[in-house]
Order: C-alpha cells, then structure tokens, then sequence
DNA sequence: GTCTATAGAGCGATAGAC
DNA sequence: GTCTATCGCTCTATAGAC
C-alpha cells in the first residue's frame, strides 16, 4: 500500500465508519458511501471487492488499535493502576471516532454475526476482559456476574464518549470512576 | 378489536420482536415475518399497512409495559424500596421478552430516529429515570454523569435479561444489585 | 383472512469506456 | 481511479381472486 497515489481508502473508511455507526450496516448503502467522498458506487470497486469487506476494513482499523492496547497492557504490571490507565486509553479510543466500530461490536450488531473478523475482533475484547479482571472471567464459577461487570464498565466509556463527542469531556472522567468501581472487587454491588 | 376471529396480529407482534432483535429493523424482511407465520407477505397487510406499522406496534406493546410501570412507581412512597422494586420489576420485563424492544430503543437504533412512536417512547423512558434518580436528571447540573449512573442501571438489567434467557437466573439478582449501587448517591464511583 | 401475481424502486455487483 | 450503463435480485407495497 506504500506509495499510493490518494487516500480514497482511509477517506472511504472514516464515512463508512460513521454512516454504519448512524444507520447500521444493513442501513446504510453503497451509494450513501459514496456521495459521501463524492464519487460514485462503482468507483467504489475499485477499493474493495464487496461491501462486506469495507465493514472489514472499518473492524480491522478497531482491532489494531484494541490489540496495541492489549500489547500494552500485558507489559505492564498487573494492578490497580494498570488496569484504570487500559480503561482510560480505551475511553480516548472510543472518543477518537472509534466509537462506532465499537458500538458495532458492542451491541453485537446483526452483520458481525457472519463476519469472519468478528471472531477475531471478539477474541480481542475478551483478551482485554482478562486483561481488566484477570483470565477466565468469562468462563469462571461467578463468570456471568463478573462478565457484567466488566460489559458494564465498557458501556460507561462507550456511552460516556458518545456524551464527550458534544461536549463535556469530564463525563469521560466520571465514566472512568464508575468504571473503575464496577471491575473492583471490594464493592461487591450494595451499598456501603 | 375485541371479537376478533384470529390472533394473527398478536403473534405477528411476537415474531417481529424476535426477528427485530436478532437482525434488526432493516435487516428484517416481510417474507421472514410472514415464513414465521407460515403466511405469505402479502398477508401481512391485512394487519399491517405498512412495516413501519409493525414496528410501531411492537414498540407500542413496549411502551404500554413501561407506562404500567410508571404509573405503579408513581403512586409508591419515594425511596430505595421504590427505587428497587421499580428496577426488579423493569429486570421482569427484559426478562419475559420485551427484552428486544428495550434493545431496540436503549441502543437507539436508527430505525426508530425517524419512528413517530419513538418520541412518546423516549418520553416515558425519561419519566422512568426521573422516577429513579429524580426529577431533572438529565438536564440538571451534574445532569450527564447522573444520566450515564441511571443509563447504566437499565443497561445492567438489559445485559443480564439477555444472560438470564439461556439459563441462570440468579444474574438479574447480581444485576439487581449493581443497578442499586449505581444509583446510590453514597457510592461515589471510586473506591472505599 | 389469505392467496397469486406483479408493479416499482433500490440494492450489490460487473462490464467496459476514458 | 473514476465514470456510465446495466444485470439480477430482493425489497415494500398493491390489485384482485377466492
């Protein structure tokens, strides 16, 4: 890909991005796509062989960023701390335009269903799952309840970047106590 | 509609709750609706004049449970009993298979932005947080955090009625209490 | 209340010119 | 790298028979 002559690709990627976020994938055409960049659908093929492989692509930019995050995280050592800064790198993530691609997976969209990515991209976030509440949350004695916890700390982030996008940025930081507070194990859900 | 001859319409309702949920407004076609009734499309509407009509009846039934709700939580005294009981009784609803429906409006899908309904539906969403958090959560000063406690309190029922489903009840118990905790003003976010 | 048949539009995708 | 033109398909919706 080096030495390419436009950036029709990264352009297409980012409307792409934002019109499946608005509309979901099935909502959303190739002709909504491509008055976006202000070419036509056809010229559209020249990029990518389906429309199935532009929502690839969209994953695929989501999954390189979460795995140089689990990159990260897995030389760090594991702790408080680290856990609350993989919270928060994830929190600028989602607030960087990544958001959708997350939503998309979040949500458990129809359309990643038959996504091959999908397994990878899903992988992934349980990788950081593991990463945020130590291995085998997910299938554990108390995996359901922990899984909750840790899909309800996601959600605070992802639902505080959609706020943070217009606006208020110190939701983020609200969002990232809350979050930090579901995955501790000391508050065991009642109330003090 | 009292004297009908047919429950066509009632079981209608419940197939596209389940198709909708799965593959989402868009991705549901007529055809599938009708092959789970084992009509023809064409059937269809005599019940229905449009899709858009189906989809505003399924979320009609939704909005009936939800002002029930309302109505019940506003004739109780004010208070952490109230405030539960209103949370356990929303957890039954995801649980009995409104659950998509809640899906469909929690995670705004894009349908319902141009979904007449959909106004009266957030309404009485808003009565319900109002209901749980007080009056003006959404707009008042800390208006967005308190917003994003109470938005995760119905997202930890939703999460756990979809756990719930497939085996284990005792999730919405732990969601139950998560919910609670969320909304505890005492409970700051961070740690003890 | 359900059927067959079909209209009319938009979709994803391809062919081929420039 | 982008265009026009078009194919084949599925969709929503309607007309009219039973």
């Amino acid at each position: 890909m080096a030495g390419r002559r436009t950036d029709t690709r990264q352009r297409a990627q980012r409307v792409a991005l934002r019109l499946f976020a608005e509309y979901g994938y099935e909502g959303t055409s190739l002709r909504m796509i491509a008055e976006g960049l202000n070419i036509t659908k056809a010229a559209l093929y020249y990029h990518y062989k389906s429309k199935e492989e532009i929502l690839a692509a969209v994953l695929s930019d989501f999954s390189g960023a979460v795995a140089d995050l689990i990159e990260w995280g897995e030389q760090q050592p594991s702790g408080p701390e680290t856990q609350r800064e993989l919270l928060r790198r994830y929190g600028e993530l989602t607030v960087d335009g990544v958001t959708a691609a997350a939503r998309l997976i979040q949500v458990n969209e129809p359309a990643l269903r038959e996504q091959p990515l999908a397994a990878e991209v899903q992988a992934q976030i349980i990788a950081l799952f593991d990463l945020l509440a130590g291995p085998g949350v997910l299938t554990g004695a108390d995996g359901p309840v922990a899984a909750l916890r840790v899909k309800l700390a996601i959600s605070a982030l992802h639902l505080a970047g959609e706020e943070a996008e217009s606006g208020g940025r110190d939701v983020m930081d609200a969002a990232l106590d809350i979050a930090c507070g579901l995955l501790d194990p000391q508050w065991a859900g009642s109330a003090p």
